[in-house]
DNA sequence: TTTCCTATGTGACTTTTATCACAATTTCAA
DNA sequence: TTGAAATTGTGATAAAAGTCACATAGGAAA
């Protein structure tokens, strides 16, 4: 992308108002990074609040003994609330942040945050709904974990990376789902199968298609 | 207590500045509840943060079926994010608060949030802080769903209790304790008993000690 | 083609948790 | 004192999830 005050414009819709466009073209880093790409670790220091633009990053809690579960996961025009807590409260990271795609996004240092907080309501409000949001994805994430029973909760990502790509069909190893629910390899590869028979899914080597 | 700038003083120590005082004891409600007094359910409107001056308030995830998880506690001088978020952005309570003891609390009333948060830096960083610190709870509470086995959440569940009303004897049935893990009262039971074993607990009716 | 690495399939088994049924115990109130 | 309600104990069994071992298959590179 082009990071100049007439893309920016167009991306932001009315969200900002233009002295505040302006303030993030001068101060705000563009960024593009690839899927994969590991944007923060447990224990990382936070210097920046990142804006996603387009792409997406999945938010990871992992345990002392390497586990990882999926908290959730930032598109369009988000931005992660770890990050404005961390920045505002001068703490380290507790999560883990990787590119689930192809991502761009604009880096706010954090100098910033608090100073637009007061000097843009518009950017108050992007905090303030920024906060909202994680918490809600935060319940959504404790809802899965306590309430539901594995199988529902593989249906569920499936469902939830459908909608974030905005595809039906995913590049993806039971490996890695397993990680992702904080279970093992086996136990992904019989509920897939399970769910191939329930005519759901539809599975070949590193590739599960989603049917509905 | 006594609602008056002495004794908020007291309270507050250096947290925050005399004028924002004044304003807690002028537009501040004063308010005492009960054990068991539910403070929020889901879908309630919220119309003011509290602000706990002695006593908990249990914080916990209810799903369709009436089955509950208990996310955390928050005690003296905390606040709660969620009302925080409900109120800056005109939302419905997503959770349950129930009183765990005989609590005191300030309530503040919504409009103030926001007008004392560009108006007192302390307020400001209260605000802050009080994300930060549900966050990190939040969390936690995903850390024990997801990585704990019931019998280390149920130890873990006991050691929180203590710490909150800093005593080692509750009042407490298995099913109340079946309910904050969304399990059932037998298998709570089981481990009771099992931890009664392991000389971790001593048991008797409507009542547990914890040992060590 | 052959070889090798990665990914998947699956049986056998264990552990953990849930569920049902009912007994035993304690407490409180009539 | 007696009965009812609440609380706890426990066996039997099932369901869900985790673990180990090894077989099979797909695809890339030599």
């Amino acid at each position: 992308m082009e990071f100049n005050l007439k893309t920016l414009h167009t991306r932001f819709g009315k969200l900002f108002e233009v002295g505040l466009l302006e303030e993030i073209l001068l101060f705000g880093t563009y960024m593009e990074v690839d899927e994969g790409h590991i944007l923060m670790k447990p224990g990382g220091f936070i210097r920046n609040v990142p804006i996603i633009l387009s792409g997406s990053i999945k938010i990871l809690r992992a345990d002392q003994d390497g586990r990882e579960a999926l908290l959730y996961y930032i598109g369009g025009l988000d931005s992660c609330a770890m990050s404005l807590t961390c920045c505002l409260n001068h703490r380290h990271s507790e999560i883990t942040a990787i590119a689930e795609e192809k991502t761009e996004l604009i880096l706010i240092p954090v100098e910033k945050i608090e100073e637009w907080m007061t000097k843009y309501s518009t950017w108050k409000q992007f905090v303030f709904t920024t906060y909202q949001k994680r918490f809600e994805d935060l319940l959504g994430a404790i809802d899965q974990i306590a309430f539901h029973k594995l199988d529902e909760r593989l249906l569920g990502l499936l469902n939830r990376k459908a909608k974030q790509c905005g595809c039906s069909v995913f590049n993806i190893t039971h490996e890695e789902l397993g990680q992702e629910l904080a279970t093992s390899r086996e136990v992904i590869s019989r509920l897939l199968k399970q769910l191939e028979k329930l005519g759901r899914v539809k599975l070949s080597r590193n590739k599960i298609e989603l049917i509905n």
